[in-house]
DNA sequence: GAGCACTGC
């Protein structure tokens, strides 16, 4: 009944939304009613599906055979079906397989014009002498251009302005030129943010040719560990954490005339932070100018955080997408996303567009890419090839270049990618986009200071914008493998911004250090839980990052110079008493770029193993094992051979290498002397134990641990070179929760080092070691080694 | 004996 409810609500909801809007254009009456339960010959299963099926649960003989009986009678279907319709093949592509999706057309999204002046400005393009003076042209064809005067005179008349600037517009590009051109740049530089490094690099490049300087000199980027600005820089593009650190040297941005907060409808975790900070300052300095650029979906809510700030629109330059629902919910997304694949594939004329596949992760792309590859093998050449390409951000970098190589003519390409595709690179090509629905993200427990990813349901502005994505260079279509209903009543609206899922020790420190006491009500546009913030205060009051007051001391000053996590930075202050600050921030590098430095094939996981051992000798622990890699890779002179012999990540390593050397330069900063000290492991790790003491567990009888200030279970992680060791005492760098509550990186720690350290968090009942009444200190088994 | 979405300083 419930279910029989639901596609009574799609129906309507799909039959009034395509009687409003016009751009639908054709509407198919949902198959739903016809055939509720009720088969359709069509559909049934043949007898060879149902044998394949089962003999993928009992019985696995001749399990090939079986394969090849259902391929070939998919085959002789879909030749059938493609051969003899060829004009309606979009109608009929659901009925190609046998364990077909069927799917309702919902609305067509976007559908801006492409511009019907396009003829003029081509006469104009084409007419332009010299590449600059096109430039120039193609500068004046951009769906803001029109826009020119009224949006300076609205920057004119207002502090603060929200502009609605769909992808394709020209916004990031042009209006700080606008702007440049106007004057504003006679009273400071014109600052644009950006959420990503590529973004703020290749934006800052065009603009610099559409303005024939040199890059770094009007027009330049500022991203971490490359500063392209000089004295003459009055446009300058940076990504929005570099904003953020900026503000801690100069807190009212004096060198700004213009502050543009692009892409904020992202709600970076620094953009967010940025909305309080600039809408502060904005108070006291009424020559400032803020421009927040977003998507349509949340401007209303910009504007009113900023105090009722007009908006000002304007549109961008997009194709229309054509959105289908599945008939009902399916039950295994992967096997429906595969199978949609494979229909679009066999349906639709080779050459006409590639398809996207959105997924949830690595393992999850490999299966997809397994199944692909075993369906149309067995396809053989009677179908037009498939090209298969994944795409995650951990992939090998020669291999992520694979989607970026044009699809052969008569072929068509199927990326599988992670939500790596959503936003931060785009493919072109792309004409279908297959979306699950879902996506991996990660969630903070503040209560336990648990960290997981956890495959949740995407929110609509997630959804609009993969969808968009098919329609870049083209008329697109994107096929959702959950129904109408599920959008419009499961769907969030919006992604819960990250700094309501996140730990804030490290924002709360920065907030901290530009004066801002009262965090509990700071305006935040979405206040994080203060639960969250009340453990970050917590924290960093252990630290001696705060005093009683809430105060930043000494050493939380010095501590806010690194940007790293606040235990991170207390590791390497404390370094400093501890002489092996060399050795420190060489770990500290290697702990902050998490945990991906190995690399493990799926096929040579025992050489990886092995090779992974060599650091563990001796059972140093973790943080040792880390900083042994470090330094043998330093040995060899930083050899990317050395890296795939030991089966490591170069492109982790070069990143460990880049945060080190960065470091090496804070450490000045905060008068701490760089100092070597290898020998003494003592040393290094009563240092990891001044930032971590916080993190300390004990084991108990069957092999677990329990934590010791906030008491819960966990466990040694199974990739640590202690966790067949398991010390009494470990300290850790994080929890993590999966199949159970691990700690990951993992070192042996002596409890009187707690109360030696951390006198005021620790008291001796606490380290107070019953079975040492039995067994003297040093006895455990990780001292026997 | 497990499994790491994506950014950013």
């Amino acid at each position: 009944m419930r279910e029989l409810r639901y596609k009574k609500q799609i129906y309507d909801l799909v039959k009034k939304r395509s009687q409003e809007d016009d751009n639908v254009n054709e509407y198919r009456m949902p198959d739903a009613y016809d055939d509720e339960g009720g088969v359709n010959q069509e559909k049934r299963f043949s007898v060879a599906m149902e044998r394949y099926r089962d003999s993928k649960d009992g019985d696995k003989m001749n399990p090939f055979a079986e394969q090849e009986a259902w391929e070939d009678h998919q085959i002789g279907k879909a030749t059938l079906k493609y051969g003899s319709k060829n004009k309606k093949q979009a109608d009929d592509y659901n009925f190609v397989f046998e364990d077909q999706i069927e799917f309702i057309q919902g609305q067509v999204m976007g559908g801006v014009n492409v511009d019907d002046e396009v003829n003029e400005e081509e006469y104009e393009k084409s007419i332009a002498k010299s590449a600059h003076e096109k430039l120039l042209a193609d500068r004046k064809t951009l769906p803001v251009y029109p826009y020119r005067e009224s949006l300076l005179k609205a920057v004119e008349d207002h502090q603060v302005l929200v502009i609605v600037g769909e992808t394709g517009s020209g916004k990031t590009t042009q209006i700080p030129q606008y702007l440049h051109e106007a004057g504003y740049t006679k009273r400071g530089m014109i600052g644009c943010t950006q959420p990503r490094r590529v973004a703020a690099m290749s934006v800052a490049a065009r603009v610099s040719q559409e303005m024939n300087v040199k890059l770094g000199h009007e027009v330049g980027y500022s991203i971490r560990f490359e500063d392209c600005t000089s004295d003459k820089t009055v446009l300058k593009y940076m990504t929005d954490g570099m904003l953020l650190r900026e503000f801690l040297g100069e807190p009212d941005l004096q060198s700004y005339s213009v502050v543009m907060v692009d892409e904020a409808h992202e709600r970076t975790l620094s953009t967010d932070i940025l909305f309080g900070l600039v809408k502060d300052i904005a108070r006291f300095r009424p020559d400032l100018k803020l421009l927040i650029s977003s998507a349509t979906l949340d401007a209303e809510k910009f504007s009113d955080y900023f105090d009722s700030a007009p908006i000002f629109k304007i549109p961008g330059r997009r194709f229309p997408v054509e959105i289908n629902y599945t008939k009902a919910p399916e039950a295994d997304y992967l096997d429906a996303a595969i199978v949609t694949a494979l229909q679009i594939h066999v349906t639709q004329p080779p050459g006409d567009g590639d398809i996207l596949v959105f997924l949830t992760g690595q393992e999850e792309i490999e299966t997809a890419e397994e199944i692909l590859k075993h369906r149309t093998r067995g396809l053989g050449s009677k179908i037009a090839e498939l090209i298969i390409c994944p795409i995650y951000a951990n992939l090998p970098t020669e291999l992520q270049a694979k989607i970026f190589e044009p699809t052969p003519e008569g072929a068509r390409k199927v990326v599988l990618a992670t939500n790596i595709a959503e936003t931060s690179l785009t493919i072109d090509g792309i004409k279908y986009v297959i979306d699950p629905g879902f996506v991996k993200m990660k969630s903070y427990n503040p209560r336990t200071g648990m960290e997981s990813l956890l495959i949740t349901p995407i929110s609509k502005a997630s959804a609009n914008q993969r969808a968009g994505r098919s329609g870049r260079t083209g008329p697109g279509k994107c096929f959702r493998l959950y129904t109408a209903y599920n959008y419009f009543n499961d769907l969030d609206d919006n992604t819960v911004p990250e700094i309501q899922r996140t730990n804030l020790a490290n924002v709360v420190l920065s907030l901290k250090s530009l004066g801002i006491h009262d965090l509990l009500n700071f305006d935040f546009m979405d206040p994080p839980p203060a639960e969250a913030l009340l453990k970050a205060l917590e924290l960093l009051f252990a630290l001696s990052a705060l005093n009683k007051h809430g105060e930043l001391t000494k050493v939380g000053r010095k501590m806010a110079e690194f940007p790293l996590d606040p235990m991170l930075s207390k590791m390497i202050v404390a370094s400093d008493k501890y002489k092996c600050s060399d050795e420190i921030i060489s770990i500290a590098a290697m702990l902050s770029i998490g945990s991906s430095i190995f690399y493990r094939p799926k096929d040579k996981q025992v050489h990886a193993d092995n090779a992974r051992l060599n650091f563990h000798m001796g059972n140093v622990g973790d943080h040792i094992a880390l900083l042994k890699v470090y330094s043998s890779w330093k040995e060899t002179n930083f050899s990317t051979q050395w890296c795939y012999e030991n089966y490591i990540q170069v492109r982790s390593m070069k990143r460990a290498r880049d945060i080190r050397d960065q470091l090496e330069g804070l450490l000045e900063r905060v008068e701490i002397e760089l100092v070597s000290n290898p020998g003494d492991l003592e040393a290094i790790k009563k240092s990891i134990t001044s930032g971590y003491f916080p993190h300390s567990a004990k084991m108990q009888k069957n092999g677990s641990y329990r934590t010791v200030k906030h008491p819960q279970t966990v466990y040694i992680h199974p990739s640590s070179g202690l966790a067949q060791v398991l010390p009494r005492w470990v300290v850790y760098h994080e929890l993590v929760l999966t199949t159970k509550e691990y700690m990951r990186q993992v070192s042996e720690l002596k409890p009187e080092w707690l109360v030696e350290i951390a006198p005021h968090y620790y008291q001796l009942k606490d380290v107070e070691d019953l079975a040492s009444k039995k067994m003297p200190r040093g006895e455990g088994r990780a001292s026997k080694d």
